[in-house]
DNA sequence: ACCCAGGTGGCCC
DNA sequence: GGGCCACATGGG
């Protein structure tokens, strides 16, 4: 994939608080719309917990309305920044002080941040090695035969594993890539209407015949 | 006119 | 534990 995509530096943002506003965004929804939601936010205030904490939710939900389900997402960054303010004083640098994996239980506990959500949290804006699983994930590696279960935590394992096993000393880094790139296929090359035959990867590919959501066309 | 996007929670069984 | 649904804008 990195021959193919080359290096993806993701997450483009301009601070980790600014990473974690566009997970919630990011939901469902193409980069595309976000980064129009988050120009909005830029253009009215300076993206910090306090500014967004102060619009109120209608000015919020019109500002962020390109990135689809504007009043839903609206609510759940406003759930995430109280809890923010609230236990970490509103700092990034605090909260990445927690153990991880408390932190991962703290985050899935605020309605609208799941798991995919909060490990984009901790792996892109708090450099934890959290490996995040996305549908792409589980399209792209069942097709292949890498994956049998569509268990989210059982993937994030086997990846977490597999990755440090590589190269124990560039842990963060390659799970950063390893998403990026997975999405970056996914996008191109692994839609729910199976168009695989183009993929770089389609030569890996064991499995053949399989026919529902994840499956071979 | 479809199909889909860097998901999540609620409800039902 | 799974299966279905609402949530909504914008691009191919």
């Amino acid at each position: 994939m990195l021959n193919a995509f080359g290096k993806q530096n993701w997450w483009p943002a301009d601070s980790p608080f600014e990473v974690i506003i566009g997970a919630i965004l990011t939901q469902q929804t193409s980069w595309k719309n976000v980064e129009k939601a988050i120009s909005n936010l830029k253009n009215k205030k300076e993206v910090n917990p306090e500014s967004i904490n102060n619009l109120d939710s209608e000015e919020l939900e019109s500002l962020i309305k390109p990135s689809g389900f504007y009043r839903i997402k609206a609510k759940r960054l406003k759930n995430f920044i109280t809890y923010f303010i609230k236990t970490y004083n509103g700092k990034v640098k605090t909260m990445s002080e927690v153990d991880s994996m408390n932190l991962r239980k703290e985050l899935l506990n605020i309605k609208g941040i799941g798991k995919e959500t909060a490990d984009s949290i901790l792996l892109y804006a708090l450099n934890k090695d959290i490996f995040v699983v996305d549908n792409y994930t589980k399209r792209i590696f069942y097709r292949l035969g890498v994956i049998e279960t569509n268990d989210y935590e059982q993937i994030r394992e086997i990846f977490e594993a597999g990755l440090k096993e590589q190269d124990k000393n560039n842990t963060i880094y390659n799970f950063k890539e390893m998403h990026a790139l997975t999405v970056e296929l996914g996008k191109t090359y692994c839609r729910k209407n199976p168009i695989c035959i183009k993929c770089p990867l389609v030569s890996m590919c064991k499995k053949k015949g399989v026919k529902n959501e994840y499956g071979w066309n």
